[in-house]
DNA sequence: GTCTATACCTAGATAGAC
DNA sequence: GTCTATCTAGGTATAGAC
């Protein structure tokens, strides 16, 4: 046994780690947090359940580990839409499509990020997660309302209302998700999220 | 023992029933569904565990007839407010109103309807809560548009952002929900769902 | 280091005493 | 009819073998 770890055990080990945290995600995505037991992970990620426990200190860990990836990842996505070129109206707009589309794209674990029930752990990341999500719109309502594109209003509310909005249309299943109809819902979720913040319709 | 219950028996029993569905919606209300264990609600019942099996063939069954009883008062509060007089873009600040206002009044109870953590039986009773709310809403929009007071739209889409606007705001419970601060809450919530339902803004 | 087997805990549900 | 005590299942976490 050697002092130090080799960087070849190191690089083995985070990628074992890595592939438990990817596995772990597609479990989460399929069946929800509740019905994510240690024992599934552990079989979708091809090792003992023990062996868990070799990565993470507790399930909860592991949890959070997942939740804080993914919804990362989404604001990141995000937050480079809202923060790139183009006025904010416009900005406004790419952001609902590429919320929304990504979030059709992969309904499972949008629904696990946005509502699935959780671990109070979890439930906290969520809570922080919904937080920066709202603030992301928020700024972008307060940059058109400096520029004048927008009208007086509660930013906050505004961007509560767009995150439900989307949330909401995930949440119901309804029907098949075909291309037609994943069209229409985004200009419809667009125009809607346009009137919200009180843009002109026509933008 | 006689061949059937008295009169008597049957009230009783009935009481003890409503008593128990009543200190169980209390105590998810405070704690939450997962929280709500059978020893708490019992506990909050003043009787003895085995017996909410009396009443009740198991705790799913309980937790659903609480969901139902308390969902079935929002829906139709709301639909006496939607359906009553006045033209539909003054019902719709009056449903946004009483929605949001009840909602304050008793976050607990509301989060346990729109968002707390809970069994697959009641997640399902909440997918058939949320979706009967939307249609309150779908139905006063197309009121709307049909009348000429609101642009087209889709009524569906306009109808989750309003219920996703509403249970944002109390999703996050931020600060201590004092009076004028729930009036300045309204107000904006109201403005919000006008603009969101593409009516005149001082309407 | 990873697996197997198991200990342990929580929470729902049941049976028999009163 | 209600309570006390108990049973059982499911799932997290650990210990020791390989």
């Amino acid at each position: 046994m050697a002092y130090r770890k080799t960087p070849a055990e190191i690089r083995r080990l985070e990628a074992a780690r890595e592939h438990l945290i990817a596995c772990a995600t597609s479990v989460v995505a399929e069946v929800g947090w509740s019905q994510a037991s240690v024992t599934a992970v552990a079989d979708s990620a091809g090792i003992a359940a023990g062996s868990v426990y070799q990565h993470f200190p507790s399930k909860a860990a592991l949890a959070v580990e997942v939740f804080r990836r993914a919804a990362g990842r989404e604001v990141e996505v995000l937050g480079e839409v809202l923060h790139g070129p183009g006025d904010p109206v416009e900005r406004l707009v790419r952001g609902v499509e590429v919320f929304a589309r990504r979030a059709l794209e992969n309904r499972g674990l949008a629904y696990a990020l946005l509502a699935a029930p959780a671990e109070p752990a979890v439930g906290a990341e969520r809570l922080d997660f919904r937080r920066r999500y709202r603030a992301l719109w928020a700024e972008v309502v307060r940059e058109g309302m400096a520029g004048g594109q927008l009208p007086a209003q509660n930013g906050e509310i505004t961007a509560a209302a767009l995150t439900g909005a989307i949330g909401e249309v995930l949440v119901d299943p309804l029907g098949t998700p075909d291309e037609k109809a994943t069209g229409e819902l985004l200009t419809e979720l667009t125009a809607t999220a346009l009137r919200c913040a009180g843009a002109a319709p026509a933008a």
